[in-house]
DNA sequence: TATAATCCTGTAAGCGCTTACCGGTAAGCG
DNA sequence: CGCTTACCGGTAAGCGCTTACAGGATTATA
């Protein structure tokens, strides 16, 4: 008899105990490693169970126990319409995501991801239903406002990755302003440039309003000419950050010396209008990022910016829900240092293209 | 009174119950939409629920009617120990997921996310977790050998995508042959070149096997001279196919006058090997990807490559499974349309480019 | 060999939710 | 006005698993 026939829907812990000829709690100590059930049983429980290729139902294991060991995220993501064009925007997103998957893995638990879409009204239902599936939920940035997460917070266990904390909820976030700061002092001491502007990200979003400040502060300290307003409003995408290049340049407007953007992509986008104007980055005008994703220092030039240590972000979110979903208690606020990446696209050259122009 | 009191643990569809002055059964039906409900009775359930910030325990629900909403996905990862530098290998496998996402979302399920490093021997365990928290489950290649698959499959509604299907297991995967024939014969035919190279993925991949055999047959058939074999040996990452590149410089092998890559990745490492060696691309050696993942694009020069609808096939493989879980039945073999894209490393001039060299 | 101490193992309760089933109330009809 | 028909809403069973509790088997002690 090749397959033991298996009669109504899936196994269940009763099926593994009559073919093991034990009782179910058995079983169940077996495949929990509870107790010291006696050899000849363990094995004739192990053998039912590959036998059967029994998998035990983790719903009413969760029920049982009170832990489910699965962890939601929620995130945005571009509207669906377009399969191909939003490529660029996972990548942000993505490396936050594999951290917190990794530091998840060292404690058993599982990732529940659920994105919603930017117009999606929505998001609150969608949040409830992770929540329900979760021990926990991880919210990455803008998804809820402050007053939803701080309601939520009170029902379940909460981490916000958000540019500044909520009350009641916990929050993990980079120091947006050291690394602007430092970026600033960049381009204007070490480099000189006395015209900068901030091509900013979405106005809603906490991040790119602490940059924006951090920018704006850092600049006129050190007597820079700051471009900002609405002519440099972009959006976080790449897009956006090549249609304020162009609306600029369209309006005959005179471009600063350098230009700071409020995240890679962004600049990714104003690289590329400024190289279809013809206009050298960073001979004529010097750019910069925000982020440091992976495709940063495979521009040309390579990207000058500031990393933020994505993985560890999200690995420290889920520390700190872990913390909070076993002990009761949690940090609620988490700042991680980020560390400015200088390498072309700011004006600094780098040592094979300076051995070139050296001659030699 | 602000917050009403919360006395044990999490809330339950009783604590609504009492303070909507109904029965269970009654908040169950408004929350599910079931039945029809009096007016006054839907709008106290509802009032409660909000006061109150129920959420449903998504393990109960699952257990109580079958169906957790949950599909599993699992993939391999680079190993921990690296958190940079692995940023790279993400790509591919996260679009992938993103597709599944999108078709999730469509139909009210969550996705469950879990990684595996390359050297983590239980694997299977670890997919067994995931199995039993979710109603069906999508593997990447390579997760499992076939004998598993085929196990895991006669207890769990399973997809896989792999480059060959599985028996017993349903399958989605990209015409791997038709994307190498379009690609050989574009280098062979339309450029003229006489000698090809295939610089292969890991050897225990299907999808890499399939396409080294189609790109043999293909070139052969053209007359052309073909090197493969161990020197060509690569592993689908960068690293991999910058390392064979130096290894033949280093041994003073001549290079073919294209070489096709196994994946972007592998392509995306040779070039920069060839960069750092003076060589130049196409004008000395063509070299093409096989994935056209979202970087390639931004390559210099850009990549030529074959896509594979990536994000399409996620959804497909959602969709396949989804038709499983719901109707008991799914088709058993999917294979997705690849479509070649011609950019400049095979030699083909951008339009921008060909302007330039004409003058003007 | 009788009795106590130790181990295992089985029985049953309960996790939070859905839903079949049934009793009660309101509306419809002759 | 009494009886049928509808319609709601409540009670209770059961989803598959863990585990407290207790009983039977086994071994140690006298």
């Amino acid at each position: 008899m090749p397959e033991p026939k298996r009669p109504k829907g899936p196994l269940t812990i009763y099926d593994v105990a009559r073919r093991a000829g034990v009782s179910i709690a058995s079983v169940s100590r077996v495949l929990n490693r509870q107790g010291t059930p006696r050899a000849s049983t363990r094995e004739r429980v192990i053998r039912a169970v590959t036998e059967l290729g029994f998998v035990p139902d983790g719903a009413a294991r969760a029920l049982s126990n009170g832990l489910k060991e699965v962890v939601g995220v929620v995130f945005r993501r571009g509207d669906e319409t377009h399969f191909e064009d939003e490529d660029e925007s996972l990548l942000f997103i993505d490396v936050i995501n594999r951290g917190i998957d990794v530091a998840a893995q060292r404690r058993g638990f599982d990732v529940l991801m659920s994105s919603v879409g930017f117009n999606d009204e929505n998001a609150s239902t969608r949040i409830s239903g992770v929540a329900g599936k979760a021990d926990g939920i991880i919210l990455h940035d803008r998804m809820l406002p402050a007053a939803g997460v701080t309601r939520l917070a009170s029902t379940v266990p909460l981490v916000t990755l958000a540019g500044t904390p909520v009350r009641g909820a916990m929050n993990v976030r980079c120091d947006n302003e050291a690394g602007m700061r430092a970026l600033v002092r960049h381009l204007i001491v070490d480099h000189g440039y006395q015209s900068v502007a901030y091509l900013s990200g979405r106005t809603d979003s906490p991040d790119n309003r602490a940059r924006a400040r951090a920018f704006e502060l850092e600049a006129v300290s050190h007597g820079a000419v700051v471009h900002v307003g609405s002519s440099w409003q972009g959006n976080y995408s790449a897009a956006g950050g090549a249609k304020v290049i162009d609306g600029l340049l369209n309006a005959g407007e005179k471009l600063p010396r350098a230009i700071v953007c409020a995240n890679d992509q962004t600049a990714l986008g104003a690289m590329y209008a400024l190289a279809r104007r013809g206009i050298g980055v960073p001979h004529d005008v010097a750019v910069t990022g925000f982020d440091d994703v992976p495709v940063a220092r495979h521009l040309h030039p390579p990207l000058t910016t500031v990393r933020q240590p994505m993985q560890e972000l999200g690995a420290t979110a889920f520390d700190v829900l872990y913390s909070k979903i076993s002990t009761g208690k949690g940090d609620s606020d988490v700042v991680l240092p980020v560390q400015l990446i200088i390498r072309e696209s700011c004006g600094c050259a780098s040592r094979a293209v300076r051995a070139a122009r050296g001659g030699i």
